[in-house]
DNA sequence: CTGAAAGCGCTTACAG
DNA sequence: CTGAAAGCGCTTACAG
C-alpha cells in the first residue's frame, strides 16, 4: 500500500483488490502513531491580517489547501495576536507538537520566528522577511512589479508620479518603493526634491485612511502629481476616494495604480489598475517548499521569487 | 490527567508536579488511536463563497477557531466545488474519516448534506437550511433584522421603500424579504402593486452587479423609491454605485440599507447603513452546538437563532 | 484508590 | 519476495 519494499505483482494486485472490495481506508491516527509524524501543517497569520477587508491571506491559504489535497497533509489555520509572546500565546498545534512544519504569511512576530528556528521546526515565510536573517521563504517580485507599474504610467505620458504607502518597515513595501524610484530614475523623471514633494510614507498598517491622508497632503503641492502609485490596493482605494472627493478626474487629472489585485480592485468605480500578485500560487509554492524542507531539514535556506503581472484598468 | 476515575489528592499532586517538571505533553496521535476519536472538526464552505470579496465565512471560521482553542479540537477548513458530487469530490477528511463532526457554512450542496446524514456524521448548518428538512443549525434572525432596518427607514420618513436581492432561493434571503414586507405592512406602507413596482429579485448569486442592475430598473419608475433595502451589503454597495452614477443624492434622494455589516460597509463612501450579523458569534455557536451533537448524537435536531443589530451610518 | 495488562491499527525491522 | 513479531504512546477495563 505504501509502495515500499518488494512485493510481487501478483500479491500486489491481490491485496489491492481486497482493499477495494472492503473499501479499506488506513486509520490515520494509527499510522501517525507508528511513523511519529503528525500529517499536519500549520498556517499562521497575524490576527489583524485575517480580519482585514481583503482576502489576500485567505487566498494564500487556499493555494496551500489545494496543494495539500494531493499529498496527505491537513492545514491547520490559526491567527496570532498583535502582542504575541511565545511564552503564553503559542498556537496549540505548536505547544502540543501537532504539526510537521509551519507556513507563516505576511508580517508575523519575530519572536515566533525565532522560537520556531530554535525548536528546529521546519517553516517557511510567505511575503515577509526579517532583515539580517535568511530563512526559507516565498516572496513576491515586488521590485519588478513596481517597476513595471511605474513604467506603464510613464509610457502613458505621466511626468509627476507620486508614491503613497504604509508599513514602510515591511520588506515588501520597501521593495515596491525601490522599484518605483528606480523606474523613475531609469526614465530620468526624478528631479531634485521629487521624492520629498511627491512621496507620502507612514509606518502604520496600510489602510484606506493612509491613502486618503496621503492624497490630501499631496494635493497641497503647487504642481499636482499626475499619477499616484500606491503601495497596495487598499491604500489605492483610499486614494481614489480622496481624489474623487476633491472633484478631480481619474485618470485624466490623476492616474492611480495599486498593488496586489484584491477582488475589490476590479469592482471599484473606477476599476483600479494594479499589479497582480498570484496568491494561490504563493500558497502552493510555500507548501512545496515546506515539504522540501521537511523531507530534508539540512537544506540551506532558500528564497523563491514569484513574479507579478501589471493589470491595466480604468484608473490609469 | 484526564480528570477521570478516583485518585487521591496526594497522588494527583505528585503526578502533576512530575508532569510540570518533565514538561510532559500527551501525544495526540496515541490518544486518538486509543479513544478512536480524531480530535478534528471539518468546516466546509462553497468555493465561490471563499473567493468572494467579503470575509463573511472567514469570520465564521475564526469564531469557531476561537471556540476550538478552549477545547482540544482542530478545525480543518476546506472548500467544495460548485458542481459537487459525493462520489468523486468528497473532502479528504470525510473520505478518510478524519473528523468527528462537520460545520457547513452558507449555501452548500444538498447532496453533501444528505451524504453526512446518511453516514450519521454529526454536522451543523450555519446560515443555511434545506426546505422540508430539519437539521441542527445556527441561523441568523433575518426576519427581525430586516424588520428593524425597514422600521428605521420608515421612522426617518421614507414612504416608498424598495427591495433588491439575489439568490432568492436562499432561506436567509427569503426571511429578509419577509421581514421587509411585514415591516411595510405593519406601518400600512404597502399599497396594491407596491411589491410589483418596487421589488427587484433575481436568483443569481448576490453581487454588486445585481445591486446595480436592480437600481437601474427601479429608477425607471415614474415615482422613484425613496429608500432601498438590499438583501445584503454586497448588493447594497452595487446599489450605491448605480445611484451615484445616476447623480442622485444619498441619502437625501434615496436611502440605502444593507445586511451583514461586512468590513467594506464602514469604509465605503458613503458609509453604508446595515444590519450587523455577529459573525464570530455564529462560528462560536456552531462549534458549541456541534460539540453537543457529538457528545449526544441522539439529540433531536435543534435550531439556534442569533440576533442582529441595526447600524445606522451615512447611507440612511 | 492504585497498578499492571491488554488493545487501539498502523509501520518497521527481521527471520526465512 | 512473504509473514509474523515488536513497538509507537495512549486509554480502558480489571484485579487487588
Amino acid at each position: 500500500m505504501n509502495n515500499k519494499g518488494y512485493v510481487s505483482p501478483e500479491t500486489s494486485e491481490r491485496i489491492q483488490n481486497i482493499i477495494n472490495d472492503l473499501n479499506y481506508k488506513p486509520l490515520h491516527s494509527a499510522r501517525k502513531l507508528a511513523t511519529r509524524k503528525t500529517g499536519n501543517i500549520g498556517y499562521i497569520i497575524w490576527e489583524s491580517h485575517f480580519s482585514e477587508v481583503e482576502m489576500f491571506y485567505s487566498q494564500i491559504f487556499l493555494g496551500m489547501e489545494y496543494a495539500a489535497r494531493e499529498s496527505d497533509y491537513y492545514i491547520l489555520l490559526t491567527t496570532v495576536k498583535d502582542d504575541f509572546d511565545p511564552k503564553t500565546d503559542l498556537p496549540r498545534f505548536l505547544k502540543y507538537n501537532d504539526v510537521d512544519g509551519v507556513v507563516l504569511a505576511g508580517r508575523v512576530p519575530h519572536s515566533l520566528v525565532e522560537y520556531l528556528d530554535k525548536q528546529r521546526m521546519p517553516f517557511v515565510l510567505v511575503d515577509y522577511g526579517i532583515p539580517g536573517k535568511i530563512y526559507n521563504s516565498v516572496l513576491i517580485d515586488n521590485y519588478n512589479g513596481a517597476f513595471s507599474a511605474v513604467e506603464s504610467l510613464i509610457q502613458s505620458g505621466r511626468k509627476r508620479i507620486a508614491f503613497v504607502g504604509g508599513t514602510f518597515s515591511h520588506p515588501s513595501i520597501k521593495e515596491r518603493f525601490r522599484g518605483y524610484k528606480e523606474g523613475l530614475e531609469s526614465y530620468n523623471l526624478i528631479s531634485d526634491g521629487h521624492l520629498k514633494k511627491y512621496t507620502y510614507l507612514e509606518d502604520a498598517e496600510t489602510s484606506r485612511e493612509i491613502g486618503e491622508k496621503g492624497v490630501s497632503i499631496l494635493l497641497t503641492e503647487k504642481l499636482l502629481p499626475d499619477a499616484i502609485f500606491c503601495c497596495n490596493d487598499t491604500t489605492a482605494l483610499g486614494a481614489l476616494t480622496e481624489i474623487q472627493r476633491k472633484k478631480l478626474k481619474i485618470p485624466q487629472d490623476i492616474a492611480v495604480v495599486g498593488f496586489d489585485d484584491i477582488p475589490t480592485a476590479a469592482f471599484n468605480l473606477p476599476k483600479l489598475s494594479t499589479v497582480r500578485v498570484p496568491k494561490l500560487l504563493l500558497g502552493k509554492e510555500a507548501f512545496k517548499l515546506l515539504n522540501d524542507v521537511i523531507d530534508n531539514p539540512r537544506l540551506p535556506a532558500q528564497t523563491r521569487l514569484i513574479s507579478t503581472e501589471f493589470i491595466k484598468r480604468e484608473s490609469s
